[in-house]
DNA sequence: CCGACGCTTCGGCGCACGCCGCAGGGTGCC
DNA sequence: GGCACCCTGCGGCGTGCGCCGAAGCGTCGG
């Protein structure tokens, strides 16, 4: 217990904690590290495209400010982000950033970025076409309340219970339970939070989804079904809108 | 209507925008602007401790980098934050940053830094003591259901509608109703959001509030009976916490 | 035990940027 | 009309930082 002290930021902590993300490599190794899962430093530093050296830098600094932690393992050296509250800042400087603006070039390249725009991990939670769409049917179906900000309703905790996800352990979380993260693809929010990363890590739990390269999700032939009835929708309502062109190949 | 691109921000964007708040003087000019209002080029100068024509550089930086809007008046130019997306970022860094540790050398200082804690604004909405004690009221009393996020219950749009502060144009905008903003001095959420502000504008018009020097709030002689009502408390509840240590003059 | 591998430390290079002072232009006041 | 005043553009200076390559250390595998 200290005296009164004014915990208020001075310009100089805000400036340090923007620098970090305020050069080119390190905001890409962070974007990267939105997946939620640990990379070792030689990875990020291809990914990046620098020297391993250069890249050694980085981690350290991202570290030392607190953005990042890592794992010695070995020879190697795992980071990922520094929890939940660490994505939420990237997230959030992210979503206010202009998106980039060139379409992709190969066909090759746009494949990926369709699969990524229908669904990808977003930290710890689901994003993309997929992740706005679970947000709207709990919405939909009464399941979560829209009115203000978002809340669980009763109903909602009898479908969690259906769907064998635990309610304790959420609301023992220091995070908020349910929370609104602006999606890139969609341009709306998908569900974030505690409940958020609960059903995304329970959907591959149950098979119903498996991790692409990357951030990339895929639905499971047998997750489909199984999801769409969840939600109270058809099969067929879980498909990729058609706004997007396909393409090539035809949508099946 | 372009075609898929994906809209996922790259590094070199993020960078960019991180880049406009990790240097020392443009983060306290965006700090001070956390108070809502608009601050001329040469007060934000004084402020920052610069020449001049060095705040004018950054302001014109801040402004091309879209967290700032400018507006020309006669031979002053006056700068806010870009809106509340802007703001929130802003807020969410600050919020991640670690606060300054050094407390108050002055009396007058301690003076300064306990009345910002006690009310104060943050943006457009009431922060410090005060606005935790809002948003902790207001779901104690049922009018905003906190079981996930918080949402207005029933209770609450009647609450509102007694208040005289009408609802639908809340609904209307395009910013979450309520929203939870993580307060520098309490270290818990105060209430933000399209609700809150209205509620902090509300209190001002009816003369409840009044501005003090810079971000500061203070509860007026008639506003400490009318909001203490209103919130369902004896008028002393609104004192400040006793845990703060009352430099002299006790408090009344 | 030796070699391959991953990571880190250390100089050194070059660019970018934050700062100022000064001069100039537009505005408002007397 | 003349004079403060606020703001901005332009060199110029210094510094901080991002990058690399080379060398060194610990770890793993044969």
């Amino acid at each position: 217990m200290e005296p009164v002290t004014a915990p208020a930021p001075d310009g100089r902590a805000l400036a340090r904690l923007a620098a970090l993300l305020a050069d080119d490599t390190r905001a890409r190794i962070c974007l990267a590290l939105l997946d939620g899962r640990a990379w070792t430093a030689g990875e990020l530093a291809r990914l990046a495209g620098v020297a391993p050296s250069t890249a050694s830098d980085h981690l350290t600094r991202l570290v030392r400010g607190g953005l990042l932690v890592e794992q010695r393992q070995g020879r190697h050296r795992y980071v990922q982000l520094a929890g939940p509250s660490a994505a939420q800042l990237v997230e959030g400087l992210a979503g206010y950033a202009p998106g980039r603006s060139e379409p992709a070039r190969s066909l090759r390249a746009a494949r990926a970025v369709a699969a990524l725009a229908y669904a990808r991990t977003c930290y710890d939670h689901l994003a993309g076409h997929l992740g706005v769409l679970l947000r709207d049917r709990l919405l939909a179906r009464g399941l979560l309340d829209g009115a203000g900000g978002s809340a669980l309703t009763s109903a909602g905790r009898g479908w969690l219970a259906e769907l064998g996800v635990p309610i304790a352990p959420l609301r023992a979380a220091r995070r908020p339970l349910v929370r609104d993260c602006l999606d890139w693809t969609e341009r709306r929010p998908h569900l974030a939070g505690a409940l958020g990363a609960a059903l995304c890590a329970r959907f591959f739990e149950a098979g119903w989804l498996t991790r692409g390269g990357g951030r990339e999700v895929r639905l499971t032939p047998d997750g489909a079904p199984a999801l769409a009835a969840a939600l109270g929708l058809a099969p067929a309502d879980l498909a990729p809108p058609a706004t997007a062109p396909d393409t090539g190949s035809g949508r099946a």
